[in-house]
Order: C-alpha cells, then sequence, then structure tokens
DNA sequence: ATTGGCACTCAGAACAGGCGAGTGCCAGGC
DNA sequence: GCCTGGCACTCGCCTGTTCTGAGTGCCAAT
C-alpha cells in the first residue's frame, strides 16, 4: 500500500526530472501530481527512496534526482510504452514508403528516429551474414582482376575487385560465375567461406582452380567482415540539448560516436525484433556511460536483421523513445520485407 | 617601414591568440616576439589597425582580438605555409599506402587529415562526373529487373537496381552489355546521359529498344546526381576542444555537418589541386560564419577528382592547417593516380 | 501511518571592494 | 617625424559577504 505509493513517488520524480532537468522536491511533486497526501509524507518516502539507491541529492537541501538505478526500475517496471500518435504513425509510414533503395531507407530512417526522439539516433545496415545470396555476378575486368557483386534478399548490392596472383581463362570464369549461382542462390551468407571451398569447380589447371578458389572465399569473407558493420548517424546536433554541463560529457560520447566499433556494441544483444533493450549509464560501453541507449533489432523475428537505437542523456524519455524504437523498427522490418 | 612593422604586430597578435585563446595586450606582444619597440609604439599599432578593421576589443580595457577581415590579411599576405615535418610525411605516406581500396583511401584520409589538424576534417569521394568508365557490367536479376553496375577509373565501383516496365530478352541484355563497354568505355561520366541515347542498340522490338534505353539513361544520371555527394567526417570531437563559448555557436555547426547540401557547398570552387582555398567566418555558407573552412581538391591539376577540407573556428592554426591539407591532397591524388 | 510545525542547511543571486591588465594621451628625446 | 616613458583612467574579474528561499530531517500530535 504505501510501498506502491513510494513507486507512484518515483514514477512522478523521473517524469519531473526528464521535462524540467531541475532537482525535484516534495512541495512542488505534490503540486504537480494527485498524490492525495502532504509534502511531509512525501519527504519520508524520498528518504526511503534515497537509502535504497534510487534517487540522489545533488547536495544537502537540494531536491532530488534520480540514479540510474532509479531509471532501471522506471523502466523494467513503472513505465508503458508511449505509442506514437496516429499522425505520426501516418508520417513514418509515407515517409519510408517513399524511399528509392536500401540506402533511402536507412537513411531516411535514422533521419525519422532523430527527429521523433530528437535524440542522436543509429541504425545499423542490414547484416550480411544473417541474409542470404540472391544473386552473384562475376566479371573479368583484366588478366587478373576480377569483379565480385553479391547482391542479398535484402536489397544490399556489395562488390569488391581482386587482384589475382596470375591469369585466368575466360571459360573458368564462366564456369564460376555458373557454379556460384547454382549453388549459392538462397543460401545464407554467414555459410558462405564454408560453401565456397567445397565448391565443385571445373579448371583448366589445378593451378587455376585452387588460385581461384582460395581468392573468392577469402575475398567472401572480407565481404562480410568488413561490411557487417556499416552505421549510419543521425541528430548529433540534438546532443547540445539536454547538455549544459557541457564539454566533460560530450567530448567522449562524440568520440564514442565515431568509433565504429564502440557503436557495434550497442547491438550486441538486441537481436529480438519483438523486445526493445534499454541500457542507463554504467550498463554501457566505455565513453557512453553518462548515455542511455534504446535499442532493437528490426526484420520478421525469426530472422532479424540488425540493430537501431536511440542514444541520449540518462534523463531522456524512455517511455516515448521505446514506443519510437519500436515503431520505426517495425515499419522499416515490413518495408524490407516487401522490397 | 612602419607600415611593415603593423603588419608584424597583426602577425604576431593573431600567432598569441590563436595558442592562447585570450585577448592579447601590448605588454605581452613585446614580451613574447622580438618587436624592437616598446608596448606604447605598438598600442599606437594597434589603434590603428583597430581603426582599420582588423582586429577588435572585446571590450575596453581589453586586449585585442583578431576579426574576420583580420584573419583574411593574414592568410593572404602574412603567412606562409608550414610544411608538415617528415615523420609527419613518412606517417601519412605509409598510412595512406596501407589502404585496401577507394572506401578504405577516403576513410583514412579523413581520419588522417583530423588527427593531423586537430579539427573536423571532410573529404568528398571521387565525383563521379569527373571520372570516367572503366568497365560497365549489365546483370538480368529476373525478367523485369537489371543490375548496372559501373566501375571508374578511380576505382569507384556502383550499383543500382532497376525495375523495367516490361520483360526483355537475354539477348537484348548481352547486346546492351557489349554496346555500353564498346562505346563507353574511357568515356567521361559527365557525357554519359547524351552518350547512351545515341547508342546503336539493337534489339527484338522497338518497344525493347526504347524501354531499355530511357530505364538506363534515367538510371545513369540518378547514379551521377546521386553519388556527386559521398561525403565522409571525421573529428567532430575536435569541436568540444576549441568551443568554450558552447552550444550556441556548436549547434549550428552540428546542424550544418549532417546537410550534405551545406557541405557540399564547401567544395563549390576549389577544383585546382594546386591552390588551397581558405573561407573565415562570413565568407561561408549560412550555419558555419563562425568557422573558418580550408579546402582543396586532390586529383590531377588537369583532372581533379574531387574536394578535401578542414574545418574549425576562426582561431585556427592557418599555415598548418594550410599545410595538411595540401600535403594531404598531394599524397591521396598519387595514391588514386596509381591504383 | 500521516501530518503540521519548526529549526537547519546550503546553493545561488546580489552587492561591494580591490586588483591588475590594458588602454589613450601627452610631453620629451633621438 | 617617429618612438618612448609616464600617467591617469577604465573595467572585467576575482574575492568575500550577505541574503534569500527551496528544500530537508525530525518530532510531537492526530
Amino acid at each position: 500500500m504505501a510501498d506502491e505509493r513510494r513507486l507512484d513517488v518515483l514514477r512522478a520524480i523521473i517524469e519531473d526530472y526528464v521535462s524540467t532537468n531541475e532537482p525535484v522536491g516534495s512541495k512542488s511533486l505534490v503540486e504537480r501530481h494527485q498524490l492525495g497526501v502532504s509534502p511531509a509524507t512525501v519527504r519520508n518516502d524520498m528518504a526511503v527512496l534515497e537509502e535504497e539507491g534510487f534517487i540522489t541529492q545533488p547536495h544537502t537541501s537540494a531536491g532530488r534526482v534520480p540514479t540510474d538505478k532509479g531509471y532501471r526500475l522506471f523502466v523494467d517496471r513503472l513505465s508503458t510504452v508511449k505509442p506514437l500518435s496516429s499522425p505520426e504513425r501516418r508520417a513514418i509510414q509515407t515517409f519510408l514508403e517513399g524511399a528509392a533503395d536500401l540506402d533511402d531507407v536507412v537513411l531516411r530512417t535514422v533521419k525519422l528516429l532523430a527527429q521523433l526522439t530528437r535524440q542522436v539516433a543509429v541504425v545499423q545496415y542490414p547484416s550480411l551474414s544473417r541474409s542470404s545470396v540472391r544473386h552473384v555476378e562475376v566479371v573479368k575486368l583484366a588478366h587478373t582482376r576480377l569483379l565480385l557483386v553479391l547482391i542479398t534478399d535484402t536489397g544490399r548490392v556489395e562488390q569488391r575487385v581482386v587482384e589475382l596472383p596470375g591469369p585466368v581463362s575466360d571459360a573458368a570464369v564462366a564456369d564460376l560465375r555458373a557454379t556460384l549461382n547454382a549453388h549459392m542462390t538462397g543460401r545464407p551468407l554467414a555459410d558462405a567461406g564454408a560453401l565456397i571451398l567445397a565448391l565443385p569447380l571445373q579448371a583448366d589447371s589445378a593451378e587455376d582452380r585452387s588460385v581461384m578458389t582460395a581468392v573468392v572465399a577469402s575475398m567472401l569473407e572480407t565481404l562480410v567482415e568488413r561490411f557487417e558493420d556499416r552505421i549510419v548517424l543521425a541528430g548529433t546536433a540534438n546532443l547540445t540539448r539536454s547538455a549544459y554541463d557541457f564539454p566533460f560529457t560530450l567530448r567522449p560520447v562524440l568520440e564514442a560516436l565515431e568509433e565504429q566499433v564502440t557503436l557495434l556494441k550497442l547491438f550486441g544483444e538486441a537481436v529480438d525484433p519483438s523486445r526493445v533493450s534499454v541500457r542507463i549509464g554504467e550498463e554501457n560501453p566505455e565513453g557512453l556511460t553518462t548515455t542511455a541507449v534504446v535499442s532493437t533489432a528490426y526484420g520478421a523475428q525469426s530472422r532479424p536483421l540488425a540493430g537501431l537505437a536511440v542514444l541520449g542523456p540518462t534523463r531522456m524519455d524512455y517511455p516515448g523513445a521505446i514506443g519510437a524504437v519500436g515503431a520505426v523498427a517495425r515499419y522499416v522490418g515490413q518495408i524490407l520485407a516487401e522490397g
């Protein structure tokens, strides 16, 4: 009973603090919310909440501020996802449907997300290793130079020029193309390396064959690991909003955002499109410990394609961000499934 | 004579201000530089320089700060390019030579530039319209779907999937491929649109032909205008260094940096690899009026490929930045010419 | 368990004084 | 005619002081 109210108090504190960015005191809390009790009672509850580590005082005789632990509890148990308004939903849909190709879809998605949440948005390209092959093309550019083009079922097209150790015949190239398509179409890219090594290639000579297989295999591997990590950002200017306590907090964040490796970690565990994951403060990797990250995966539940996230200060509108991230992920998944 | 010294004073003021970020007064100026005159004399010179608009006082009884006009004069007439140290040169060379392909070259270049200058670096991909065709490949993915791959002499590979209004025969595709390569190899991309419309295409029917030509032409145009503007950024975290007068100046800059259109304007006039252009303060497009941009083109003088720039506060080490931009542009041009 | 009352704390605003870096001007010297 | 030392003046900023008010913890009463 009283326990119940204490949680109401925490929720109220978080809501107020998120919207005002100022420590919230017992009096103003009672004024702004219908708690049905006096400030003194709230003070008692606050003392307990502080005792338990959910809120803290910046200095004696100031209001209370939520801790990371407080936000955690709020997200896990006190908040309900805030669904988008129907104009918002319509705007998303028409905006995303106007996209011309995959690059455009990703670009629009990230901008949209940044605008909806007024935070930094991060979107990962559909992972190659989780896609399958739609078509492979091999083109001979010169005696010892091949171009390999790979088209995935998610619409991603990747290519790479390979320098061969020795010349290769037209026939061998044609054979390679035919064999690759015959055996790999529809297969997941993750298996590409293994698959390609087992291919029944014909060639004029053993040398030809071994050379080509090895080159192509290593090349595919490269493709996979290299393009696994394409990531697009938007809304970095939003960082300047919520951060008055400046350079110290902004600097490492900007640095982290330029570091692809760090960004990739954001998506580490978000592999289930039906769940939105929230990481708060210290739960994040180095450099992002003052921020909160709301992330999820997009794509079919059975086959998630990649991650998508929103990043902002821990003082963040979690219900709104979770709603936006979830909705956008759904729409993108849908669009990509159609294309 | 005295005129000469007045310019020395301006140079000294700029050097001091750039390194300390504090208004510089007559006394400390004389102490730090061998001007051979007394503070009083310097004060007189300062009064004249202020009269002429090259420096200004933040408030009465403070030191002087250079104006945009002052920096302009400094860059045009008072500074000599600061060449890179030979370890720096070696580092650049080995770093850039390690690049695997074009993407890697561009990525390394932009990071390098950001690190050398400790500012924000911006690098534009080799412009498609200024490149020529090395090879064209046409692949039939489905009855009404073609993949067109374009390889330029700068190593850029671009592709696009085209949805056709009607089915097309294998023979027509083969013909298209052959004809395209026969007529376009070696030609500049800028002419692609016109050229392609004049191609002697054979086709089973007039419909086939008109459909294919139109689609491919519009597609190529799209390629050109769409990929003209690929731009890569690095070093945004450096913005937090020089900016203590925060959100107001940082905000618009971050916004401008996300706006591709604005960024492209930076390279508008920089088409001569042998000259480094400097734009200061108000000379820049909207949103960047508090910054300075040092830019140049890279590629052969006869055939510039694209632009490359460094962006920072007007209070910037111009000689250093100009040196770095020039040197990096030279090395990149070289690397790309070889590859 | 809740509440009103009360004494206490402390950050931040408002004000005052002093310091010192910097200026402009002027009269004298090379 | 240009440079210089001297001098009076300005004014931002640092420091110390005071004051105010939002907020707290505790306690006795309901």
